[in-house]
DNA sequence: TCCATTTTTTCATTGAGTGAAACGTCGTTT
DNA sequence: AAACGACGTTTCACTCAATGAAAAAATGGA
């Protein structure tokens, strides 16, 4: 059953659009959210009297302070990213490369906590940011241990290439996921950025179930022989040890 | 005239309650905030299907990754942190003490950016945090640059005493407040917490309004004799640069 | 096991939310 | 300076989405 109640969805594609189109007016946020005139102007009023966005002088819309506050909350109120952070940064000091904490919604990735190199050669994942599922280390972590029926939308899906060894055939991709399941732990190599690669490794909680993936990635140039057992042992006892913390118990949940 | 969608203020009430008391579930969340079962059940139905809010195992629910990724891009496009940022770091680098970034919403005032001295003597301004308008330094200074109909809803209402020092006569802070405006900068002693002192400054965008306030709070014990003249002019300058920085024309608009 | 509590589901009713269209305002063009 | 166009704001009558209440199901403790 679907207990959807619509015109709170609608201010949420609002915030979403104001997040992607920042300082866009009524129109063009009515466009892309597909919501009328009325509607975008009655949402955004709504939002703006409690703070949520802001209205500049042009009467072009931003995101306001209350959602910067809220996002904080959210934040601080996280048990996987307190629990997280000393094993990121614990990580960080051992190899000062960018290591990521990721998370799946729905059929895309986010990067929720990141200790990035300071030598910035192009970080593709900004903190933040939002990915696919089925390229990239800890994206197919994630979509290893998703549910059935995540992975199958993903697989019959469009497998969309970013570079010549994403992976784009179904088949071959659902090999490498059952890989990824027997191994616990999985190196990616060039398949969101021709010159990247990443090792990554699932984080489970208490109930068993994967809730996150750790991934650490470098150049290619770093990544190499030797390097990367070292990595992969760090990555895969860091990501014990945090679930652990989290409450694990050592019995995964295999996806449904 | 009102053009709230009520609903959709529900939501946002609930959300700012998920923020105040994370864990909670269904019922608890109905009698905080007001709204039926159904209707607490129903946002939330809604609020989770869309990532803002995490059901826990136990049925107790969180403010989710949507809510923070969101909360993140809101940081990222407010021009005002962008802008404050390489300043709050300079007075920081140059005395080792507190600094704030506060603005006003209603009738709070919320810290929105913050470098905190690391031997950590009781920060009392988390961040993140909200407080009142009429005790403080950063608070004093919004409230003395604030519409007069906010100036009057916090004189006229209940002026909260946090120690001795508050100021809780609503004559006397108006002259503190006149002052305030003559100035352009506030040392506040001991108002919010015994032993600390402030000393603030107003920032101003194109428009010529004060959005915003710096603060530098410190043990009491810090901010004595010529050290008070030494972080005013620091905090002087570092505002009216900021504010130019922001469009600011010399033109300074009073409060209406 | 039963009981108490909380969450989830159902359903009839109604007013909140809606779309469309009119209106006002601002900036630009002719 | 007048006319135009684009966009934001306001109005209004209608209707279906949101609602409250109450039943059903699930949960957890005694």
């Amino acid at each position: 059953m679907d207990y959807t109640i619509s015109s709170i969805d609608r201010a949420l594609r609002m915030l979403q659009a104001l997040s992607d189109l920042p300082g866009s007016g009524v129109t063009e946020l009515a466009q892309r959210t597909g919501c009328t005139k009325s509607q975008t102007f009655r949402i955004l009023y709504t939002l703006e009297a409690r703070g949520y966005v802001t209205k500049d002088s042009d009467r072009s819309y931003r995101l306001g302070f209350q959602t910067m506050l809220l996002g904080d909350q959210a934040r601080r109120q996280s048990p996987l990213i307190a629990a997280a952070e000393p094993y990121i940064n614990n990580i960080y000091e051992r190899i000062q490369q960018n290591v990521l904490l990721i998370v799946r919604h729905e059929l895309r990735t986010a990067c929720v906590l990141l200790r990035a190199s300071p030598d910035r050669d192009q970080i593709y994942a900004e903190f933040g940011r939002t990915g696919p599922l089925h390229a990239g280390g800890g994206p197919k972590i994630m979509l290893a241990n998703a549910p059935r029926d995540i992975q199958d939308t993903v697989l019959t899906g469009e497998l969309t290439r970013y570079t010549d060894k994403t992976i784009c055939d179904p088949d071959q991709l659902r090999e490498v996921l059952e890989k990824i399941r027997r191994d616990g732990w999985h190196l990616s190599e060039g398949e969101l950025d021709e010159d990247k690669r990443s090792v990554a490794a699932p984080v489970r909680d208490a109930s068993g179930e994967v809730v996150a993936a750790i991934s650490v990635t470098t150049p290619e140039s770093y990544m190499q022989g030797d390097r990367i057992a070292e990595v992969r042992d760090i990555v895969v006892q860091s990501t014990e040890r945090l679930s652990v913390a989290l409450g694990y118990r050592g019995t995964p949940v295999v996806p449904a």
